[in-house]
DNA sequence: CGCCAACGCTGCGAAATCCGCAGGTCTCCG
DNA sequence: CGGAGACCTGCGGATTTCGCAGCGTTGGCG
């Protein structure tokens, strides 16, 4: 917690937007205090907006309009994460899957599929992998059998049942 | 507050605890109530007590405690949660594990390496499969060589790199 | 150069939420 | 029967959230 980002001369907030960030030369400009806010939430999503504010070095308003805009272009969202196996999805399985063909519309075919829980698009002998979450065998075997392989461009799959999840943490840049 | 003798089956929270959910039969047990706090919460981490209370039949103060225990046993976190490439994380990374000997211990060390958000044991080609998150190229070469190879018991190794997360979402059981 | 709109932060009450606690019910034992 | 434990409700007081007005800076433009 004391993420000494605010250094001597940065203590004006308003330093930050021209900071610039080495790290990030992404789409959405993250200057160092919204990556402040961000590592705070991502310790805990109900910290108070005062408490938050504290540890950034900006005022609550501030802070809450900082996450609210965080939110609305969908760079952060706050939810609850569980371990599907804890909360009754007893089956879940990686997914690695070999493309013929655009794989852009295999991914957006995928990413419409309630079941499939996160799709990235990979380099290395997969062209996509997917995480799948389903009730039981018989669900699973549907979702990879009648769904995954029959989507337009799918080679191949291979699959991966997940026997126990040992670590699931949402931590970046907090170590 | 009369006792409503026949309150429309399970109108009444208290019955929930006996109900004992046929689906799951793992460890914590988890009634509908608590599942339907979660549900809530894994559309919005920042939801009201008073309006989740509204949306699963129970008070403001009932649903606290009942986040709170949930939170306490680790059965689920709220947190913040963002597309690393998006925060400056530049290389990600899937990595399937091929173990000799106990994979649980491998998975032990895995999972205290900061570095890896994610690792699950899983049947099929792989015994072990690791997400992991770097600031750039080097620092991805030197987890996977430098670090994980040389874990006991690691026989060997294969890496996907994260080209273009599709989709991430946390809404098991909302379907 | 000066004007003005856009943006982001601060400060401040009012409203809503969170929090701790006392009290009640039900169940499970010895 | 009596008591411990689990869980819920209700209720004030403390805290937080929310909306808004005000202000300094930036950047485009006549």
């Amino acid at each position: 917690m004391h993420s000494e980002l605010v250094a001597s001369r940065s203590a004006d907030p308003r330093d930050s937007r021209e900071i610039r960030e080495s790290r990030n030369g992404s789409s959405p400009h993250l200057d160092a205090v919204s990556l402040g806010i961000i590592e705070q939430l991502q310790e805990d999503g109900r910290r108070p907006y005062a408490a938050i504010g504290k540890a950034v070095g900006l005022s609550e308003a501030a802070v809450r309009q900082r996450v609210q805009k965080l939110l609305d272009q969908g760079v952060m969202q706050i939810v609850a994460v569980t371990d599907p196996l804890t909360v009754g999805f007893r089956r879940q399985a990686m997914v690695g899957i070999h493309v013929e063909g655009d794989v852009e519309s295999v991914a957006d075919a995928l990413t419409s599929m309630s079941e499939c829980e996160y799709v990235v698009m990979t380099a290395g002998s997969f062209d996509l992998m997917v995480e799948i979450v389903c009730e039981d065998d018989d669900h699973l075997l549907e979702v990879i059998n009648k769904r995954i392989r029959l989507i337009p461009g799918v080679r191949s799959t291979e699959s991966f049942v997940y026997l126990k999840l040992k670590k699931q943490t949402y931590m970046w840049g907090t170590r």
